[in-house]
RNA sequence: GGGCGAUUAGCUCAGUUGGCUAGAGCACCUGAUUUACACUCAGGGUGUCGGGGGUUCAAGUCCCUCAUCGCCCACCA
């Protein structure tokens, strides 16, 4: 027995990874003859943890990948870290604020530099992590969204944008974060309902309402609605004079449709600096627009004697000095409204007018199948066209609503973090033909600065998904060929073999949560750029969230579950298969203890499979005669993938029929992305089929060759689902092979009492000195991790059915003895060949004390079968049987009904499936003889009632 | 205001283009068992598939409607 018990996943997974990662076997070869299948793996931010979301992404994308190498693809998965702009640049904000100082007194370089060496020194922890979790990713392709060769598709795919007028750069209103000190798009500002005090305030003849009277200085616009018969005195452009907060102002009539005549007085005021409605109505009747808040978030100089104070601050003076000079009208309390919050960070989101660069979308300028269309159009056009299928297929609607309401994209960061926008400014002189003097912005739009003095590089970088969105292909370029600038972007794609072999990638695979952010823009990027969509087909998963159904979050971190502490407490198998059992794409799933336990169970199943197989290569059963050592079991060296084997018993058949249903079913689903029934078909053909039922026919008659083959079948169908086991126990030894021991003596000692195990989750870590496989030659045919599918067996299906029907008489005898509460009764039958050839099969799992041929009827018959088998209880003893069998009876009875009475109907037999109307019928005689079986039983019984 | 989803066993959830008597895991009950595995085995389920209506030979599945919960988007003076 060289196994141990249990399979302790952290005594393996460590030395198997760097097995894997040594051989090769997941680096992908754009030159093989092979199909080549790829994936990009969304990039996760660098410098951040594993958290139970990216465990999924891997293990729904490792399953994919493992399962195409499995049945012949040449597969990459290209793995990448993404630089997270925002996020890794306010953290050490962050840290400078704690040490007293900040980015502007340090200075861009120095800034950038530390932020680097931040995340350099942060740098790694996720890689390892992703490693832990088994990801079959080709690391040699290893790409982070800041790479040279990165920035060089960005800054091209820029100036490309720019050129079609695609790229603009204008004073529209944004969404400002004073905390952060930048600009967001409209996808990061997220909304949370707030009760604040509602203010009406008396404007001249009106009365206006507010909750912001701190940005009131400015408003010299009364808007109303253009119907509203209650100001249809006043006319657009109307002037009159009234007091305000800091002195008397003009105030000038505006009708507008924006205005609901419902909201209050029906009248308001508006300051279209501040406000995305009022911005626009200003920009329909070109009104002025002032500022009244600067970027700090503090009032200018138009609020007088407000000037400089904070706007939480002011408020509450503001409202007092209205109330002095009685302007206040009244105060509702009640008021609920949404604030605007950063997604990063939280902070208020002050909206402003600036001067940004932006995306129009709406520009009818990029080439699409033959036409030119806008940004919007081919976005919307790739999903109508079944260009990329998204899945599950409801989003779709939800892609297209993004779509429709879609404005133009913010791509400017005051950041300093990221892509710093390839744009140059120098003041110039002008000569006028009217020889005035006047200066100039001059703009320089290029992949490297201009080369003459006096340029300055436009200090704002790209939103971090501006990088992201060209990820499927950035990553595929050839970085050395990105050094040349002689090329264009077309020749970078043209001459990049990885981008010519693997682009358009097969699945995008990533949370619904970031169809906007990301999968959007890769299309609107993509199709742009390359005139093809970025990937076939979108999968879309749904969030992890704890027992009770809350979301994870960060400030609550007693509700994060820590994939990193389940690895080493139950194996990444088990975590891996307890993320996808029970899902379905695109909804949200709760994470229990239990469900973990369960799925590490069924890993330590495999386990013991494996355990029972090695052990029997070697040892003679019971009644067996000693001479293993003269049979000559075929010796096959490992790996070799041997396509099939000789069946010879009826549950040789069986099980091998079994199996082969399986991997179809397993495959068929993966090619689906029914990772949730994939599993579940794997889990039911290991642990009731192979393990329940052939596992314990193999303790009687065992067939070797059988057994090793199913095993090794088994191994390779589980393991895109749990690659650490499957491929410890393929390495651990050969189950052809009688005369190679089981090599795992270290982990059997380490972990025979669960005692001394080695230390845990040190996966990547130099600490492990010895590799428990080192002995094994590398070559990556030697890995389970290499070998194809199972192919499907071809069997003597009358075999199979003779032994469903040994199950059907060992599983009706153990329900009639644990129903009537005898153990180990004995069986007689009658003329009945097949249980004749497999008493002791029959014997053993049916727990029966023996099965014995008898010339006449004795004690109880099964009714299941067509045999004649009796199981030797007396039917005093039997009572309690006999209610049963009445109770079948009765479904028998109400099945015939049913089933005739569907037989009978015209409409059903003409009109369903040919095959089903016949399979309805060979199911009404197999109930009748059924009901037949019971009712003789029934009679018997009654009969031997009587005559006690 | 617009849209999407969920509602199935005590709990957590599967259920594909409508088609056998609706399933799994966990929990629970009864029993077994010293060598593959207690991380085990055998046996045990009386569910108005949220309510109502409709289409169909046939509905958990499709359509309408109502209810409850959740999410997304937009508006919010």
């Amino acid at each position: 027995m060289g196994l141990p018990k249990a399979y302790v996943a952290g005594d393996y997974e460590a030395d198997i990874y760097a097995l894997w990662e040594k051989s090769g076997v997941f680096i992908a070869d754009p030159s093989s003859s092979k199909p080549h299948f790829s994936i990009a793996m969304p990039p996760p931010n660098e410098t951040s943890t594993l958290h139970l979301g990216g465990a999924l992404f891997i293990t729904l994308q490792d399953i994919l990948i493992r399962h195409a190498r499995q049945v012949g693809y040449d597969a990459l998965w290209l793995p990448g870290t993404d630089h997270a702009a925002i996020a890794t640049n306010s953290v050490v904000e962050r840290q400078l604020a704690e040490q007293g100082t900040n980015k502007h007194e340090l200075g861009r370089e120095a800034f950038v530099a530390k932020v680097k060496e931040f995340a350099d020194r942060n740098r790694g922890t996720m890689l390892k992590q992703m490693r832990a979790m088994g990801a079959s990713a080709d690391w040699s392709r290893l790409r982070y969204t800041l790479d040279e060769a990165l920035n060089r598709c960005v800054n091209e795919v820029f100036i490309k944008m720019y050129q079609d007028g695609l790229i603009y750069r204008g004073h529209r209103i944004v969404n400002w974060d004073p905390n952060l000190e930048t600009t967001v798009s409209d996808d990061e500002v997220i909304y949370k309902e707030e009760e604040s005090p509602l203010y009406t305030l008396q404007y001249g003849p009106f009365k206006i309402s507010t909750a912001r009277p701190e940005t009131k200085f400015g408003d010299k616009y009364v808007v109303m609605h253009p119907g509203d018969k209650r100001y249809a005195q006043y006319k657009t452009g109307d002037t009159f004079e009234c007091e305000w907060i800091n002195g008397p102002v003009t105030a000038t009539i505006i009708k507008d449709e924006a205005v609901d005549p419902a909201f209050g007085t029906g009248v308001m005021t508006i300051t279209p600096w501040h406000d995305r409605t009022d911005f626009e109505i200003a920009e329909r009747h070109g009104l002025e627009k002032e500022q009244i808040i600067d970027f700090d978030g503090k009032l200018l100089a138009i609020a007088g004697e407000f000037e400089a104070i904070k706007i939480d601050e002011a408020r509450p003076k503001i409202v007092e000095k209205l109330r002095q000079k009685n302007l206040l009208v009244s105060i509702d309390k009640t008021y609920t409204h949404n604030i605007a919050l950063n997604s990063r960070g939280k902070g208020v989101i002050e909206p402003q007018i600036k001067l940004q660069w932006f995306i129009d979308v709406n520009r009818p300028a990029v080439d699409w199948k033959g036409q030119k269309r806008s940004l919007k159009e081919v976005m919307r056009a790739v999903i109508e066209d079944g260009d990329i299928k998204i899945v599950p297929k409801r989003f779709e609607k939800i892609y297209y609503h993004w779509i429709d309401n879609l404005r133009d994209w913010c791509i400017s960061r005051q950041i300093w973090w990221g892509h710093q926008i390839p744009v140059w400014y120098r003041q110039e002189s002008v000569h006028s033909p009217q020889s005035a003097v006047h200066s100039k912005d001059s703009v320089y739009v290029g992949v490297r600065p201009p080369q003459e003095e006096g340029w300055q590089q436009d200090p704002d970088t790209l939103d971090t998904w501006f990088s992201s969105a060209l990820w499927t292909w950035s990553t595929l370029v050839d970085p050395e060929l990105t050094k040349d600038f002689s090329l264009s972007l077309d020749d970078l794609l043209a001459k990049s073999i990885d981008y010519q072999t693997y682009h358009p990638t097969d699945v995008l695979e990533t949370a619904y949560e970031i169809l906007f952010f990301w999968v959007a823009r890769m299309i609107l990027a993509t199709t742009y750029v390359t005139g093809r969509v970025p990937f076939k087909t979108v999968y879309l998963h749904g969030l992890v969230r704890t027992e009770t159904g809350k979301k994870m979050s960060k400030s609550d971190p007693d509700s994060i579950v820590d994939p990193v502490g389940v690895i080493n407490e139950y194996g990444t198998d088990a975590l891996r298969l307890a993320l996808i059992a029970g899902t379905s794409p695109g909804t949200d799933q709760r994470v229990r203890k239990s469900k973990i336990v369960a799925n590490r169970n069924f890993v330590n199943k495999l386990w013991n499979i494996a355990r029972y197989i090695d052990d029997l290569r070697v040892r003679p059963l019971e009644g067996e005669e000693n001479n293993i050592g003269r049979r000559s079991l075929r010796v096959v060296p490992l790996g070799h993938n041997r396509g099939s084997v000789m069946p010879k018993s009826v549950a040789d058949h069986w099980i091998l029929n079994k199996l082969s249903i399986a991997a179809r079913a397993v495959s068929e689903d993966l090619d689906n992305f029914r990772f949730s029934e994939a599993y579940d078909a794997l889990y039911h053909f290991v642990w009731d089929d192979f393990a329940d039922w052939y596992v314990e026919v193999s303790k009687t008659t065992p067939n070797r060759e059988v057994l090793a083959f199913v095993l090794k079948s088994t191994l390779k169908i589980a393991h895109p689902f749990a690659p650490f086991v499957t491929e410890t126990i393929w390495q651990s030894f050969d189950p052809f092979d009688k005369t190679q021991p089981s090599i795992n003596t270290k982990a059997a000692l380490n972990s025979s009492n669960g005692q001394d195990r080695p230390e845990q989750g040190r996966m990547g870590d130099s600490a492990q000195d010895k590799n428990l496989f080192q002995g094994l030659a590398l070559e990556k045919e030697s890995l389970l991790a290499s070998q194809l599918w199972p192919k499907f067996q071809k069997v003597d299906l009358a075999k199979v059915s003779q032994f469903k029907e040994l199950q059907e008489i060992i599983t009706q005898s153990r329900q009639i003895a644990a129903n009537v509460g005898v153990t180990k009764p004995a069986l007689f039958y009658k003329a009945a060949p097949l249980i004749d050839e497999n008493k002791e099969l029959v014997k053993s799992l049916g727990r029966l004390s023996q099965v014995k041929e008898a010339k006449a009827a004795k004690g109880l018959r099964l009714t299941g079968t067509k045999y004649a088998a009796w199981l030797d209880i007396d039917r005093e003893t039997a009572q309690a049987y006999l209610g049963r069998l009445k109770t079948s009876q009765k479904a028998r009875e109400a099945a015939i009904k049913l089933l005739q009475k569907r037989l009978s109907n015209k409409s059903y037999t003409q009109k369903a499936p040919k095959e089903l109307v016949k399979q309805t019928k060979t199911q009404l005689v197999e109930e009748q003889q059924l009901l037949e079986a019971i009712k003789h039983e029934i009679a018997a019984f009654q009969t031997a009632v009587k005559n006690i």
